[in-house]
DNA sequence: CTTATTTAAGACTTCTTTGTCTGAAATTAC
DNA sequence: GTAATTTCAGACAAAGAAGTCTTAAATAAG
């Protein structure tokens, strides 16, 4: 798989947060009901992107997360390195430390420009743009369909 | 990761046949050792390919594996899907069932896009011609790059 | 102050991938 | 036929990812 579950959960939580207009708090447990998602899953990967400052939380009765300012900028390849590392966009397709210009592997040129497409793919998305877009265009994000951007 | 670690050593174990001239058989001991590939490990990957065809086998002494004629006309799209299966090239970015063109994700258009273009590049590479290619341009299959091709 | 709600933190379990080990079967060489 | 070499097959172990559970801390409402 290109991205982990975690980064996956977390892709399409904070999708739902951006989706959502005012910046009051969800609670974890309307996200994880709404995505189905696991409960407590959904609550660890969401405490990392509260620590990487994408997400703030707020304890209590009403209280809950929603993204912060730097969080409706993100790009979802901000949020993938949060959650899955850089990896993905570095590292040689067959695994061999060093690959590079000067000792490639037989993929290296070919898996360097497919790779650069997904990563400028991901820049080019932010949660806010793709907000906008997902009003109109009534994106998905869980498996049943019944979401909807408001 | 894009690949899994058996589907990279597949692949490399692949190529390092390919690179031979002649059809001797290889035994697995020797590639493991020259790839640096856990032995058993490697055993059970070139099993698969073996069941798939790509690869054939021949017990006793001086007996090993080589690539088939079929093998040597694969691309490496037929090893990753032999061994990795066809997940990475027909799942949901954001893993959703049933994402598509009525009810796309909102990645849905961009990763079908960037998803081509890995299809694309690994359909194209034949372990034949990477083998031609790599004679050329002395690609690195191992992290010490004591390897080369014949 | 007490109770209910909610996130934070971390231990714990389960599942999958990765890696190791042992013995059987086939083949060759003597 | 015997011994050595090699793949085949499957059990087993270790590590990592995914998912569950429990308790603590913060906050709000009565």
């Amino acid at each position: 798989m290109l991205l982990s579950k975690s980064c996956v959960y977390g892709l399409r939580a904070s999708l739902y947060l951006a989706s959502k207009r005012g910046n009051e708090y969800h609670s974890l447990k309307e996200i994880s009901e709404e995505l189905e998602i696991s409960f407590h899953f959904l609550t660890k990967i969401l405490q990392q992107l509260t620590a990487d400052g994408y997400v703030e939380s707020y304890k209590g009765p009403n209280g809950g997360v929603r993204l912060s300012s730097n969080g409706q900028n993100a790009t979802l390849f901000d949020l993938v390195i949060a959650i899955d590392g850089p990896g993905l966009f570095t590292q040689c397709a067959l695994g061999l430390p060093g690959c590079g210009l000067q000792e490639p592997c037989p993929l290296h040129d070919h898996w360097v420009g497919a790779r650069g497409k997904i990563e400028n793919m991901l820049k080019r998305m932010t949660l806010n743009e793709i907000a906008e877009e997902g009003k109109e265009k009534h994106f998905r994000l869980t498996a049943e369909g019944e979401f909807s951007w408001q």
